[in-house]
RNA sequence: GCGCCUUUAGCUCAGUCGGUAGAGCAUCGGACUUUUAAUCCGUUGGUCGAGGGUUCGAGCCCCUCAGGGCGCACCA
């Protein structure tokens, strides 16, 4: 790294140099470029201003970036460790901190400023008489968004705010780019997302929709590994794209020379390791599908799938039961959360209480007043779609117009946890026949708040039925429906060295952290939700 | 893909009947040794999303396009 200084200055002016030449309007490359014109605080002048900043800092042999800073605590120990001093306490506790300054106070030979670290924040009181007359300027260039280390000691003011007597501060690096309003903070929905840095910056909210989002994906692993399940890593590139009702993406691999898929579900894969005696196996991972983007829908989603031999549905129930509870006493420290019904009245709910269970048929005669059954013909029940005024498609089956007659009248009204069952086999080319009526499936889906958020089944381990299934899938697929599966030949060969009975169980990660956060679109819980890119 | 709404300073927002651009925060200058979104005085900052049209004159009316939001469709 010889030479490290000599390339630093260059860049730095060749910095300036950029700058001036592509922003400013009338250009002029004899101009004095060390001291720019310093008119006016829209953007670009803001931004000249605080380069200069640097630019002195480097005159007088202050790296503006240093490489490390130790801090002593953070903010979060601080405050507990002395977060009961009474008001106007000076210590001689000396610590040392780090955190970006959010707000500034000048008050003559005293600045306040708020520091905040991923734990908490804390006040800085700064004064001449103790920091000196070039420190205190220092302090009083400081802006906000900038990362400083702080030395000082302990005390809390007369009014009783806990903070630090400031003895020395070191600036960590410079926000070159001025922080959203202090007060109103960011809201414009399109920067929030684009620039989610900014957004955890000043909201709040967002910081902690994500750490809820956190709490919940290591409770549930806690949870797991409580019940001896292993977590594994499945391909994400598919050969084929099986396991759901979705359309994949589709990529290229080039030395391969032949078309993959991104995964739209994880089960193929991890039913294929319970064949292998894997026995409890669970995979927290990113699926893709291609579909909508809305409040509900983002194109790539986390999933968590579990598999446990020698289950059923009724048990993989009973656990996801168990780890939505448990994840939000983890999360939120309650079972009590509002959920929101579409109409968008907040319903006050506790998970804790047993979840109800109902076949897709009770729910629809709840609705309807009638009874139907997916071994009634078909017209049967395209004349109740028409009576209730909902649109079909003439190559769905009785099985596929009982689900479509329960998301029409019934999936709305599911504001509390919903266990619906009695899924039909035709939309359920995966799961196992029920043992007491072969036209419903031993399946399960959850909802909550009018969205489902998970989905199991007694899993199909005959690998007779399997290939028939599969073979139906792939005739919907060439008769034009897209979404339909094809026959996974690897897939049957696995069940042909035996599946022992087995209950799996997806939840859709996202959607919990959204319950749980009480927010209502997917994108307060994906950090870079999938956007249109951004015209620069 | 369709419908409705939306886009004004770095951020949050006003902008009346079509008459030539406003506020708060931030910035910059000044005052202030216990502030809490500090306060007070002063200052600077604009391709009104882009393009076209109507008009003597457009942030405002019309058309096209782009981004975003919501709803629908799609989404086991």
């Amino acid at each position: 790294m010889h030479g490290q200084k000599n390339s630093a200055q260059r860049r730095s002016s060749n910095y300036r140099l950029t700058l001036v030449s592509a922003e400013s309007n009338t250009p002029d490359e004899n101009e004095e470029l060390d001291i720019p014109e310093l008119t006016g605080s829209g953007l670009q002048a803001e931004k000249s201003r605080r380069l200069g900043q640097l630019d002195d800092m480097r005159a007088k042999g202050v790296n503006p970036y240093p490489y490390r800073f130790d801090r002593t605590h953070t903010l979060a120990e601080i405050r507990s460790s002395w977060g009961h001093l009474e008001a106007g306490t000076e210590t001689d506790n000396e610590v040392a901190i780090a955190g970006r300054i959010m707000l500034k106070r000048e008050q003559g030979k005293l600045i306040f400023g708020t520091v905040r670290d991923r734990s908490s924040d804390i006040q800085l009181f700064v004064s001449k008489a103790v920091i000196g007359d070039e420190g205190f300027a220092d302090v009083a260039s400081l802006d906000l968004g900038d990362w400083v280390g702080v030395y000082g000691n302990v005390m809390t003011t007369r009014k009783g705010e806990l903070s630090i007597k400031v003895s020395r501060l070191e600036l960590l690096s410079k926000a070159v780019r001025p922080l959203p309003n202090k007060w109103k903070g960011l809201t414009d929905t399109d920067t929030r997302f684009r620039q989610r840095y900014t957004d955890l910056i000043v909201n709040e909210d967002a910081r902690r929709a994500f750490e809820v989002r956190h709490a919940v994906i290591s409770s549930f692993r806690r949870s797991l590994a409580a019940k001896d399940f292993i977590e594994v890593e499945t391909p994400v590139l598919h050969v084929e794209a099986g396991g759901a009702h979705a359309r994949p993406f589709v990529t290229h691999h080039n030395s391969l020379d032949m078309q993959l898929y991104l995964r739209i579900a994880l089960e193929l894969h991890l039913k294929r390791l319970i064949v292998g005696g894997m026995e409890r196996v669970y995979e927290i991972g990113r699926v893709f599908r291609n579909e909508g983007i809305s409040t509900r829908h983002n194109p790539e989603f986390t999933m968590m799938e579990l598999y446990q031999a020698f289950g059923d549905y009724s048990e993989v129930m009973a656990i996801c039961e168990e780890l939505i509870v448990q994840a939000a006493r983890d999360a939120i420290g309650t079972t009590i959360v509002g959920i929101a019904d579409p109409a968008g009245v907040v319903h006050t709910v506790d998970l804790a209480e047993p979840w109800r269970r109902a076949t897709m048929m009770e729910l629809i005669a709840e609705k309807t007043g009638v009874e139907t059954h997916p071994s009634q013909p078909v017209d049967t029940l395209r004349a109740l779609a028409d009576k209730l005024g909902m649109r079909y498609d003439k190559r769905w089956g009785s099985g596929k117009m009982i689900e479509e007659i329960f998301e029409f009248t019934a999936e709305s009204s599911l504001i509390r946890p919903t266990f619906v069952t009695g899924h039909p086999v035709e939309i359920s080319p995966l799961a196992r026949a029920d043992r007491n009526d072969p036209f419903i499936t031993e399946r399960f889906e959850l909802f909550v708040g009018a969205r489902e958020l998970a989905n199991g089944y007694s899993e199909l381990n005959d690998p007779v039925e399997q290939r028939l299934r599969f073979e139906e899938e792939q005739a919907a697929k060439d008769a034009g429906d897209a979404e339909r599966g094809t026959v996974d030949e690897d897939y049957l060969r696995a069940l042909e060295f035996g599946l022992p009975p087995t209950g799996g169980l997806g939840i859709g990660m996202d959607r919990v952290a959204m319950l749980l956060s009480g927010v209502s679109s997917i994108k307060e819980v994906i950090l870079f939700p999938t956007l249109r890119p951004e015209a620069f």
